[in-house]
DNA sequence: AATTTCATGCAACGTTGTTGCATTTGTGTT
DNA sequence: AACACAAATGCAACAACGTTGCATGAAATT
């Protein structure tokens, strides 16, 4: 996993800009899938657009992935860091707390290889749990 | 399975109307998750507004569930008659043809029970399959 | 058949996804 | 260091979708 937003820049051929960077710099504070809206009231004042197509490009070059998490708001974090233009890997589950809506990657939870049912061909697995978070069973968030 | 849609209404304690009869024939016909745009274009017309409470209150008694397929258009299938008012119990994975497009419910495919990871309480697992589906491999769809 | 409860249709609004275009900015080159 | 080119940004604009309020019409209950 790179550490510093200019190296994640540099490792995808990405321009380096202010918008990119903080985007990032989010990104590597939060440990969390976060969807657009989150991001977007981190800044004092940002472009949707310009964040929009942030999100897109970094999807595109493999720096993040959506975290599907069963709710209607995408969400996005981090790659871990095999990811490039040409292939995803975000094979883990992702968790969703439905006390908290926060969204995690549990990196350490793979999909099980499937046989594909009725004659169907599988390319991809992807698991979502649902359930109460650590923080939230604790009552440490509300 | 019920196999009538009067029947069903009826078991959910729904009334017995035009558009809700016309959704269910759609959907017993279908065998696979719908998207609401889908259903509207079954109508020669329909109101949008009327077709979206029509699914919201369907999904919530327990007649039909949102089938998570990673794509960002929401699709909803008949659930199998054991979900109420109160609780849904579709727990069976999810298939995507990235080829057709088309979302099916593998009803035989439920999923694993998974250990609750970083201290996290899980209560439901979803899994999403992708790849193409039988139909498509045959060549019989585009 | 009358009454009540609920579904429908329409207006309306907010959010989000998306594209085009002019301007600004980053980056490799002179 | 300045230049030139390509790419990113910011803004306008629009489409699609989710959602609510309200008046009207249809189902179920008596």
């Amino acid at each position: 996993m790179q550490l510093r937003p200019e190296q994640i820049l540099n490792d995808h051929q990405l321009r380096r800009t202010a918008v990119r960077l903080a985007v990032l710099r989010i990104f590597l504070e939060a440990d969390e899938a976060l969807s657009q809206s989150y991001l977007e009231q981190q800044f004092e004042q940002v472009d949707r657009i310009t964040l929009y197509r942030t999100l897109r490009t970094f999807e595109q070059k493999g720096v993040i992935h959506r975290a599907l998490d069963g709710t209607d708001t995408p969400k996005y974090a981090l790659c871990a860091g095999e990811c490039n233009e040409h292939a995803h890997h975000d094979h883990h589950a992702h968790f969703h707390c439905d006390d908290c809506g926060r969204t995690y990657c549990l990196e350490e939870m793979v999909a099980p290889r499937f046989h594909a049912p009725r004659g169907f061909r599988v390319d991809e697995a992807h698991m979502v749990l649902t359930g109460v978070c650590k923080e939230c069973l604790e009552g440490v968030s509300p």
